[in-house]
DNA sequence: GGATATTAGTTGTTTTTGTAACTAACAAGG
DNA sequence: CCTTGTTAGTTACAAAAACAACTAATATCC
């Protein structure tokens, strides 16, 4: 109809990353939603206090470019369920530092298994060059610093 | 503090994934959004009209992985916007074929233009090679077929 | 020191999504 | 036909996200 179908709608990239990005999200998403009952950004704020250690919401705010509201309930589901602690500084008391409980450690090191499990079985479709490739190119899309 | 720090959380694919999907979307965003004022499903939902042609929401559901509800509203919008006729199909009266009118063509069109020059711009930073790969592993990664 | 602006984090309200239940049309087996 | 099952699409309600407005602490600059 139009002479104008050079563009494949399953070639745009913002397309195919947001499939992708959904179908792996979903793959991994049952093992902290059925195991701890957390969302999404409740395991992607533990997995920021366990893999970097102690922060303020601020710096994983930043960090994982997460609105602080988000941060915010994030950071209180997790409270509640006693996977981390809230210590004020004292030099400025606006900013808490945030840091595992054991339980939330153990919760960490356990999803921390699955999840370098799952992105096992996800590289193994590839070769080790084209994953280095992959991994590359998203972390330049994402905008972080190589 | 552990043995087992060989994770680092900025490598994890679903991860990545979905902060390239992220923040590619939200560049794209303020094309459909501002300008038509619609919504990621809206679009999506135009696009494979535009690209595809006229069908029905049970296959753009099963084409783009979008659940009936999602479909469902923002094919209602994008009636309401008059860029979508829905007519019954006369050997199965439960199913409507969907089609674009002439405005949405031209939104389509429009939008398309845009879809491709940010495209571009994107994949201006990687060789041909490279953005080959990463098409070809996506669509593995979202279960399309090569 | 005190008015003004910033910053960390929270709370409230509105949109958008996810899930389940629903209607209407068709299909199949008896 | 007529019960039972399935399918296309919608609607209703609950969960989550986005956005704006807020509190409280600190910083700035006159």
């Amino acid at each position: 109809m139009d002479e104008k179908d050079d563009f494949a709608l399953q070639d745009f990239l913002p397309y195919l990353l947001n499939r992708a990005a959904e179908e792996s999200s979903l793959g991994f998403q049952k093992h902290y939603k059925n195991r701890y009952g957390m969302l999404r950004t409740e395991w992607r704020v533990l997995f920021h206090l366990g893999n970097y250690g102690q922060m303020t919401a601020k710096e994983i705010g930043s960090r994982a470019k997460i609105h602080k509201t988000k941060i915010s309930r994030a950071v209180a589901k997790l409270a509640e369920k006693r996977f981390v602690t809230r210590t004020r500084d004292e030099n400025d008391r606006r900013s808490e530092h945030l840091a595992l409980t054991p339980a939330g450690e153990a919760a960490y090191k356990d999803l921390r298994e699955h999840a370098l499990e799952f992105d096992t079985r996800i590289c193994a479709r590839f070769t080790t060059g084209e994953v280095a490739i992959l991994r590359y190119m998203l972390r330049n899309l994402a905008g972080i610093e190589p």
